[in-house]
DNA sequence: CAAAATGTAA
DNA sequence: TGCGCTACATTTTG
């Protein structure tokens, strides 16, 4: 029941994460004990003074070479006892412990190499930020946190500035067991060849730079890398190689660094030369192809460093901009970007921070640390506006100085150095442009940014948005996001793309120290009611999403818990993906609403009012609301129908009321109810939903039946008779859909197999309401059933599906 | 302002 | 594995 949660929460609060206080305390008293000298090179008072660096990774391509090398783990011998065959695979009883283990928080899983952390533990908060440099979290509940070690998390180790023998001590240092030997070897092999090959951007081209002649020779040996290669044109010897002043070790600045090509006088008055004389072996890349020979790098284990000598750049102009005096950043915000600037150099790589905890200020801070020409990229022209009112806000960048780049507006900034705002599609387009947008795109392109900000940077991967990374030059290169989740595989790619994942808060945490408020979550489960049942079964699976959508009861609990928020004096945001339910709802509610058509002028009003009336207490959002809304009135979050089993919206969605301003008041607590009508798809899409939140540490809580819904007054569709109606409406408004097989019908010149007019009539919208349709449904599917099985419609991977499933009753029955 | 074209995501 | 489908979104043009 929604009024308990609060005082739950509070219990577990304690028993879970002991205040930051009490964790302090218990540190100093237990700190000072002495390791065991046997497995401490350096000791624990070292760990915990110098507060180790945090944030790494990505991967899944990674894991597989991780896999590799784990399967050479030795297959232990062991007595087993009474009890193991309780335990099964999973008996490790063979594994000793250290004789204090006790003091230490971490367990290594001598088969999967996981790396298991005691969140309870005193240490927990240093080896958490321990293990967030060195590996991926897996899961991250409130006692038992699990992590895995990958490549790529190793990579953005060392990038961060971790070495290979200061990883293997201080998991030696935290971890109860012995670490297991091949897994030592993996952190070896992993971090050795990191920092060897750099990637350079001079002059507008990119140029793939090591100090180690071999290491780039067997790159040039791989295809990909060899052709994007650039035989120099230069008037150097025309040769493919630029010898050039190497940087010894990675922490020497290089002053004035205009080396192209006839600079050999440079070196010599270059000042005291540090003990390695090597040359530097340059390739020139195609830009084009930059993006594959990042790929190829990575997967041949020696992934490109990344780094911008910015300071000492004086080849791009300044630019003018500070943090306000009174911009006070977070100790995590700081934290993210003693990541990023750590050697006094920027690094390129990927911020995972929660919505609501501030991802622009540390994108702003960044810029203003940088001081060079910056380039910000977001999803939509709202948040484009919203950027450059925060840079304003927070920095003293000059009115002149930063410029707008949408639909509506086209700036440019004065002089040589500023801030170019705009969106990802007005950046990617490659239809033909205005002559306007023309123009913008050559002063973008024809430029050196020192600093490129890709907000919500899980939608780079996508086919079109990747090429932003390739068509513009950018020394560093900056991701923010809240959710590194894609329910596809590219997520991986931003590897490359960007570079490794400096950073990922966890949200518990944030959430522990009031930065992000805390949120109750729980999963309604909605019964269809018989008939709307009866027509799910019928419905193909295409048109099933609205009938679940529309189950009466999901419409009564959804009334039920708005009501019922609202008399607690809730700001209540409904979110539904399918529109045809959003308006049905909100209609029926009386509730403004706001989905892709709504114009811009009539959304702006319909948020304000949402933000200052006091009447208008609830409002429906459709997708437009997942990201970048800005809603701090919001406390309470209902969920009634989604994008299938998309963790990445969830997580948004649940970040629309994480900033609520209310949430350091005492015992304040969010809501976020996802309604589910039971025994459909939902509960299994609902389930793969909810998974980035549980990994994040959110517990849901299950709720079968509202208490006090059946005897609230004046809930919607109760009798039988308007549900019957709303049933009718919904199959003749699901007809919409459906027309379009009506149409290919009616439509005499498409033949059966000729490429469908579907699409055509799709984005047509021709489609009409008409109760026509509403009896023809069923008929329509016949059609489509025995002319896929016929074999002459055209869709051959349909045909397969159907023909081989004709015979089974159930999906007979399913569509007849 | 509506419509066309094109983008993302599962 | 990749491509087509669908539903939603945004940008640009007439």
């Amino acid at each position: 029941m929604p009024q308990t949660p609060s005082k739950r929460r509070l219990q577990d609060d304690e028993e879970y994460t002991p205040s930051p206080g009490l964790s302090k305390n218990l540190k100093k008293r237990k700190l000072p004990k002495k390791p065991d000298s046997v497995y401490t090179p350096s000791t624990a008072e070292d760990l915990n003074k110098d507060g180790l660096k945090d944030g790494p990774i990505i991967p899944k391509i990674a894991t597989m070479v991780l896999d590799k090398e784990l399967a050479k783990f030795p297959t232990y011998q062991h007595k087993r006892d009474s009890v193991s065959d309780l335990f099964g695979k999973n008996d490790y009883s063979f594994v000793s412990l250290k004789k204090d283990h006790g003091n230490r928080p971490l367990w290594i899983n001598p088969v999967t190499g996981n790396i298991i952390l005691e969140g309870f533990s005193p240490f927990a908060e240093k080896a958490q930020d321990f293990l967030i440099t060195i590996s991926e979290p897996v899961s991250r509940p409130s006692l038992i946190h699990e992590y895995k070690m990958t490549p790529y998390s190793l990579y953005a180790a060392v990038s961060v500035g971790l070495e290979t023998d200061a990883i293997i001590d201080v998991l030696k240092i935290l971890s109860k067991t012995d670490i297991p030997e091949s897994l030592i070897e993996m952190i070896k092999k992993c971090t050795v060849s990191y920092g060897k090959v750099k990637l350079l951007l001079k002059h507008n081209k990119y140029f793939v730079e090591s100090s180690h002649a071999d290491v780039l020779q067997r790159l040039l040996q791989d295809k990909d890398i060899a052709d994007a290669r650039i035989v120099s044109t230069d008037d150097t010897n025309g040769n493919e190689f630029i010898k050039s002043k190497a940087p010894s070790g990675k922490d020497l600045v290089i002053a004035g660094k205009v080396q192209n090509d006839q600079q050999p006088s440079e070196d010599k008055n270059n000042e005291a030369n540090r003990d390695d004389e090597l040359f530097n072996t340059v390739v020139a890349i195609d830009k084009e192809k930059f993006e594959t020979v990042r790929r190829r790098c990575n997967e041949l284990n020696y992934p490109m460093l990344e780094e911008y000598d910015f300071r000492n750049d004086s080849s791009l102009a300044p630019l003018d901009i500070d943090l306000k005096p009174i911009t006070v950043i977070r100790p995590y915000q700081e934290k993210c970007l003693s990541k990023m600037f750590g050697n006094g150099r920027a690094r390129s790589g990927i911020i995972v921070l929660p919505c609501g905890a501030g991802k622009t200020l540390v994108g702003i801070t960044a810029a203003c640390t940088i001081k060079k020409s910056c380039l910000v990229l977001c999803t939509s022209a709202v948040s484009v506006m919203q950027w450059k009112q925060q840079f304003v806000q927070w920095s003293n960048i000059k009115e002149s100085q930063i410029a707008v780049f949408t639909s509506d507006q086209k700036e440019k900034f004065f002089g040589h150095s500023g801030i170019v705002i705009s969106t990802y599609s007005m950046v990617a387009n490659t239809r033909v442009r205005s002559y306007e947008a023309t123009k913008m795109m050559e002063f973008i392109t024809g430029r050196e940014w020192g600093f490129i900000l890709l907000d919500e940077v899980h939608v780079v991967p996508a086919n079109m948005f990747r090429k932003v990374v390739t068509t513009i030059a950018a020394h560093t290169k900056l991701g923010l996001t809240a959710t590194l989740v894609r329910e596809d595989e590219k997520i991986e790619d931003l590897n490359f793309l960007i570079g490794p994942k400096l950073y990922e808060a966890n949200w518990m945490d944030l959430a522990s120290k009031g930065h992000i408020a805390n949120v109750q979550c729980a999963e309604v489960w909605c019964p269809m009611t018989p008939e709307f049942y009866a027509e799910y079964l019928k419905a193909p699976s295409r048109r099933r999403n609205l009938l679940y959508a529309m189950n009466p009861n999901k419409i009564q609990a959804c009334q039920y818990l708005i009501k019922y928020h609202e008399n607690r004096g809730d700001k209540i945001i409904v979110f539904s993906d399918n529109v045809y339910a959003l308006e049905r709802y909100a209609i029926d509610f009386q509730v403004p609403f706001i989905h892709g058509k709504t114009k811009p002028q009539e959304r702006l009003q319909v948020l304000s009012m949402f933000q200052h009336s006091p009447t208008v207490n609830t409002i429906f959002l459709s997708k437009v609301g997942d990201t970048s809304i800005d809603l701090p009135e919001a406390t309470c979050l209902i969920q009634i129908s989604s994008h299938y089993g998309s963790r990445r919206q969830e997580a948004q969605r649940l970040g629309r009321i994480l900033r609520a301003k209310r949430r350091n008041d005492e015992g304040f607590n969010a809501f976020f109810y996802s309604l589910v009508s039971t025994d459909t798809q939902e509960m299994y899409y609902s389930t793969k939903r909810q998974q980035f939140l549980i990994d994040q540490g959110y517990a849901f809580k299950v709720i079968t039946s509202l208490e006090g819904m059946d005897k609230a007054q004046n809930l919607a569709y109760r009798e039988r008779d308007k549900q019957m109606a709303l049933l009718a409406e919904v199959l003749i408004a699901n007809d919409d859909a459906a027309e379009l097989d009506n149409d290919i019908d009616a439509n005499v010149d498409d033949l059966p197999g000729t490429i469908t007019s579907r699409n055509f009539s799709y984005r047509q919208k021709v489609a009409r309401r008409s109760m026509g349709n509403m009896k023809s449904l069923s008929g329509a599917d016949d059609m489509a059933y025995y002319e896929g099985n016929g074999g002459s419609h055209g869709k051959s991977a349909q045909k397969k599906k159907d023909a081989k499933k004709v015979h089974h009753p159930l999906f007979r029955k399913n569509w007849l």
